[in-house]
DNA sequence: ATTTTAGTTGCAATCGTTTGCGTTTTCGTT
DNA sequence: AACGAAAACGCAAACGATTGCAACTAAAAT
């Protein structure tokens, strides 16, 4: 069995020497002859030592470890800001440990818990749907633990955001709309409790009435569950009441927006020409369909990494978490594909 | 800061009791007095006590943690595996610590050393493109650590598989393309150092051979990195040559098919009538494009989920893993969209 | 009154590593 | 030969929890 990983302790036996010189020894310490020095670490090297992290953790009470809690991995959106935290904590030395709370309250209370018995030395966190208040969040900033937030982040004192610019993704993908000639313009909304869906919402109203389009709150429909099925049968709704046609739809996600277009096609509507559509997060399958989605690009892996990055930074104290006032908000860059371009004739 | 997390010490100190009065009184131990009991709960309730999870794994030698290293996450397949992986772990009180080796052989090497260093339980591996010998995963195997392989299985001694029935699924595809009336039928081929690359283009064969159509070899095109921009460039300069067109493609995965679907898009030829369509996987996005891919279902969650429990029953020796001789290996299923149904007339 | 016995609790070692401080050894200097 | 200083190393506690064994108390049995 796996027993027989050498210890400081086996080698200090072997050698005649104390731990605390091995361990010195190991490490470099000034204090310790060459010759000892160059006995400990050949034989180290000959016993295939390996440091043991789970006693470092204890004496130092550091794990070297961040908690990520996120709604779900299936998510592509998720999944590349996961790669970027895997990444940047990495590379710095830190290990991952991951939950996903399947966007469940309870779930994302009992991750906390059992992050905090592993000591862990911060989390990054994305909340869950229906998570409604934030008095768990709180109580561990008010205990200093470090927590950076990231795409849904809380509106709590102290807490650190990392977001994207979903008003201005919003606020462009819709322009665009405009610009193309389409005028009846219909927002696939996510669920209303949620900052981005809320920002995403404000993009769309503000394009409009900057563009001199009045805002008709029948047209913003949300969408909570955020699946094509959902939007697809939506749409069919909406396309077979008997007012007036919409000509185009932005949804808050890739997935609402792929539902739309398929309901569409289903009724006959040609794309773009008929009906314009621009989605939200530039999934992969954006450049995969026909006709191509546009979509507003959300940068995932920087904002996995950019998170990741404050997060340790605090962690080291190389940041005060007290200096940093306000959001890290990255750009959002709005894709141009077939399914928005009305084709010259 | 985050100090004054409460210990045993903390709540010992406060009552005049001995640590290990504490300790017994939690578990509920016998032998401890009714009286004591409900005193040291109260405490550690009042005191938000919250066992060191660290300190319980120096004392046992187990973490309560199992790693799993897999090539990226930011890969449909891989991320229902790990979701399935991480709702068995979860429900039965273990953390998951992931790593990506982004197909590097060297990245793959580095987090078993951390991992062990870490005291991991055991191990969940889907090795990368890179790996061709596999000693280090042996070595630990000869050193007692369980390891539960899954998707990319290595063919080695007391190696425990759990994979998809990728040969069924690609004889099943493939026989259908012919019931379907193709008979010059393309593989877009994975790399040929992975066993289900190689276990498809078995199934591929049979399929042929089972139903009289003779192998011709240049019909199994490699393409390496399995992304539809590949394959797409690949299908277009075969559609270029001279020699005869091919009337169906499948593809080792989902990506290459609708890179294939895009470029005989690109020659005008019509899917499904001119040329039939199967990918491998069925991603998301299967359903989303026009025509619907035919695909072949893969059971990520359901793998990611035995594996994990075949990883925790060795870890907790209700399983013993010179019992498990074979393989497992889940069935897949052969989804059936437009892409490869002709429409008759 | 003495011994049993059951019922409670504490001691101390242990897991592997680090580290402040004290001790021993070595060597150069006078 | 004697002393001092520097160099090299060891002791022991600490991190938080568990656990075999011993110890203590009080009540019951003899």
């Amino acid at each position: 069995m796996k027993l027989g990983q050498a210890t400081i302790k086996d080698i200090a036996r072997e050698l005649n020497v104390s731990s605390s010189t091995v361990s010195r020894a190991l490490k470099d310490y000034p204090g310790i002859s060459d010759e000892t020095k160059r006995k400990v670490k050949e034989l180290a090297a000959k016993l295939n030592y390996r440091p043991n992290a789970i006693a470092l953790s204890l004496r130092k009470s550091r794990s070297f470890t961040i908690g990520v809690i996120i709604p779900e991995v299936v998510h592509f959106f998720f999944s590349t800001v996961i790669s970027g935290i895997e990444e940047v904590a990495n590379s710095r030395g830190y290990n991952v440990i991951l939950t996903q709370t399947n966007e469940k309250y309870d779930r994302e209370r009992s991750s906390i818990e059992t992050m905090l018995s592993n000591q862990i030395d911060g989390f990054l966190v994305s909340y869950s749907k229906e998570t409604q208040d934030f008095d768990h969040f709180s109580n561990l900033l008010d205990q200093g633990y470090p927590i950076v937030f990231f795409d849904r982040v809380p509106q709590i004192p102290k807490a650190i955001n990392v977001m994207v610019d979903d008003y201005r993704g919003a606020y462009d993908a819709v322009s665009h709309l405009i610009r193309q000639g389409y005028k009846r313009i219909i927002h696939l909304a996510g669920p209303k409790n949620l900052a981005i869906s809320k920002e995403r919402i404000r993009g769309y109203r503000d394009a409009l009435t900057d563009h001199g389009i009045e805002v008709d709150e029948s047209l913003i429909v949300e969408c909570p569950l955020g699946t094509d099925t959902e939007s697809r049968k939506i749409t069919t709704e909406i396309l077979k009441s008997d007012s007036v046609r919409p000509d185009a739809f932005f949804g808050n996600n890739d997935m609402a927006a792929v539902g739309a277009m398929l309901a569409c096609k289903d009724a006959g509507l040609q794309i773009p020409n008929d009906v314009g559509i621009v989605g939200f997060s530039n999934w992969q399958f954006c450049s995969m369909i026909d006709p191509g989605l546009s979509s507003v690009a959300q940068p995932g892996f920087q904002m996995g990494a950019k998170a990741t990055e404050i997060l340790l930074d605090i962690i080291e104290k190389k940041l005060d978490p007290e200096q940093i006032t306000e959001s890290v908000t990255l750009p959002t860059e709005l894709l141009i594909r077939k399914s928005s371009v009305r084709i010259k004739n």
